[in-house]
This record gives C-alpha cells, sequence and structure tokens, in this order.
DNA sequence: CGGTTTGTTGCAAGCCAATTGCACTTAAGG
DNA sequence: CCTTAAGTGCAATTGGCTTGCAACAAACCG
C-alpha cells in the first residue's frame, strides 16, 4: 500500500564547483570547524568534498555509496553528519517519508525543491525565494528567533505526468 | 547527540469544527469516499471525527491515543491512514525528523508551519500563504502537474528563544 | 621526536516507528 | 439470510537510524 520511492533519485545537478575551488573550500571549511572540536580526517574530509562540489540534499545511503566513502562505515557518516548539524554546519531536511536528507549549511546558498511523488525525483526550483521578508515578519510578530525555512513542491513530474 | 524532543508536542488550537457540525461532515466525507472503495466502519467514523473536528497534523501515535481509537490496533490506525493517502484524502507531512505527521485534506484548508528546534513546539503560520501563484508558474514554465507544497519555518520559539 | 590527551572509527547490537502476512470478522449488496 | 470483498487484530519483520565499547589516530606538549 502507498507506492515506494526506493530507487536512487536523480537531483537538479545544481551548484557545482571546479574541483580546484572545492579543495580551497573544503580547507576552509575544515578550519573553521576546529573551533567546533573536529579533527581534519579523511572521513571528514572526503564528506566535506561531495556535499561542497556539489551542493545538494544527500541522504545517509546516498552519501555512504560515494567515492572515498563507500568503504567506511556507515555509523561513521551517520556521526560526522551529525556532528556537523550539531555545530550549525549541517541541515536536516524532511523532503520524503522515512529518510532525511542532509545538506551543508553554505550561507547563501538556499534552495526549495520541487519533489514528485510518483518516481521520487527531486529538483530544485529554479526560481528566486521570497520567503525572507515573511522569516522577519513573523519574528517580529510572533517573537520566534533564527528563522529559516524549508519548501517543498510536491506533485507530478513532466515525466510522471504523461 | 543531536536534541531529542520526544515529548508530546502541542498544536496551535486551530480549526476547531463543532460538534454537531463535525458530524455532517464526517457523513458527506464517508459518503465521498465509498466511490474509493471505503466501508463505514468504526475505526474509520472515529478517525475522521478526530481529524475533521481538529483539523491539524497528527502522528500515528498520537492518532492512536485519541477517544474511540484508543484500544484499537495501531496497524488499523495505519492501513486507514494509507488507504485515505493512497485515494488522495489524507497528507503526508514531513514536519520533523522520524516521525511522519498526516493531516486530512480538506480543500481550503491549508497551513504552514512554524517548528521549534529547541523545544518541538509546532505552530500554525497564522498569515495567508502567497504560494499558490508561485505553483501556477512552476507548472507553466516546468511541466509539473498538480502541485501542492509543504513549507516549515524553522526556528526557536519565544519560550526557547529565552 | 616520543608521550599524552581526546576526538574518531569499526563492529555489532539495539531501538522504534513503520509495515506486512495471515486468519478471522464484518459491512454492503443482493 | 448469504456471499463477497473490505476491514481488523495479532504477531512478526523491516529498515533507517542510534549507541556502547574497544581499538585508532589527530593534535598538542614537552
Amino acid at each position: 500500500m502507498s507506492d515506494a520511492h526506493s530507487h536512487t533519485h536523480s537531483h537538479g545537478q545544481s551548484c557545482v564547483v571546479s574541483r580546484g575551488e572545492t579543495e580551497a573550500l573544503v580547507d576552509e571549511f575544515v578550519a573553521s570547524l576546529r573551533a567546533d572540536g573536529f579533527r581534519r580526517t579523511d572521513a571528514l574530509v572526503a564528506l566535506l568534498r561531495v556535499m561542497i562540489r556539489n551542493h545538494q540534499p544527500y541522504t545517509l545511503a546516498e552519501l555512504a555509496e560515494v567515492e572515498d566513502l563507500r568503504e567506511r562505515d556507515q555509523a561513521t557518516i551517520y556521526r560526522l553528519v551529525m556532528k556537523l548539524k550539531d555545530a550549525g554546519k549541517m541541515r536536516q531536511l524532511n523532503l520524503a517519508g522515512r529518510v532525511s536528507y542532509f545538506q551543508l549549511v553554505l550561507p547563501g546558498h538556499h534552495h526549495d525543491y520541487l519533489r514528485c511523488e510518483s518516481c521520487g525525483e527531486v529538483q530544485e526550483v529554479p526560481l528566486p525565494c521570497a520567503l525572507a521578508e515573511v522569516e522577519r515578519e513573523l519574528m517580529h510578530s510572533l517573537g520566534w528567533k533564527g528563522l529559516h525555512h524549508e519548501l517543498e513542491f510536491i506533485g507530478l513530474c513532466p515525466a510522471c505526468a504523461d
């Protein structure tokens, strides 16, 4: 009952960074992490390399499939992701049902998503997001602090719509 | 590692329907469900009574605690919810991490939510939502069909913000 | 450069919401 | 009533996380 979505989701290509530029960003990122008690380990570097080079949401399972992380324990990746999240450097997105997606927090790289409820495809919304103003209004009128948001449009992708 | 949020979340009161009016809406809802092969069972009526009278997102666990559903098997509730979802009458919201929330689809009763990342409190956004136009634009320019959306603002509620 | 401290990792076990198989019950429609 | 297909309870399984523990290895110190 209820459809499955258990295949590999294709993400929109979005935000790909060149090889050399990635290394510099990774170094910078790791350096900033030192303050949070992180050490420069192979696993951390490999994880950041992937998530910086291709800035998009990944499931833990997807990360475990990636080059240089493939042969690592999933618990290791899990703990890295969680620690990054605790440090405020990682965001947990609840795009689909029971699996969580994770995406690095890179200031100025916010995105909303479209998800196909038939095939599970996820793609970025190619329009600027105008919710920052709503956030400001909510913080002002309701007293909430530090708001960000998660917006997902759900429907049928062109391929599944027939 | 990573905070827990495992307590009972308080939902904003929102959309409460009077006792008598609820019964009428339940009857109407059940009637429309006949077309999808549903039968009028006690469990279905009890479920709809709750979810129509107080139109808000519920977890399966919360539903299982409710009057008239308390002594029922959780698998029964689960299957009702899934079948309603398959019939397009129920929406699965991914508000928090591990657990899913479900909310009946009642045309014209759309809401966005605010969630506190410290205490887990969820409340409705008390502002009109202006994304219908974005949906139209996306369907037109990208060829997606039947779009709806899920929008959640995340931050610290007034109580947790100090 | 060794030695110490403390974060990191692998492995395996555990957790828990969700999911399913099966046999029994019951609503709906003759 | 009687038949049929949907609904239900119970128990068992799945699967994505989550954790305890002992072995490792960065980072730091003298």
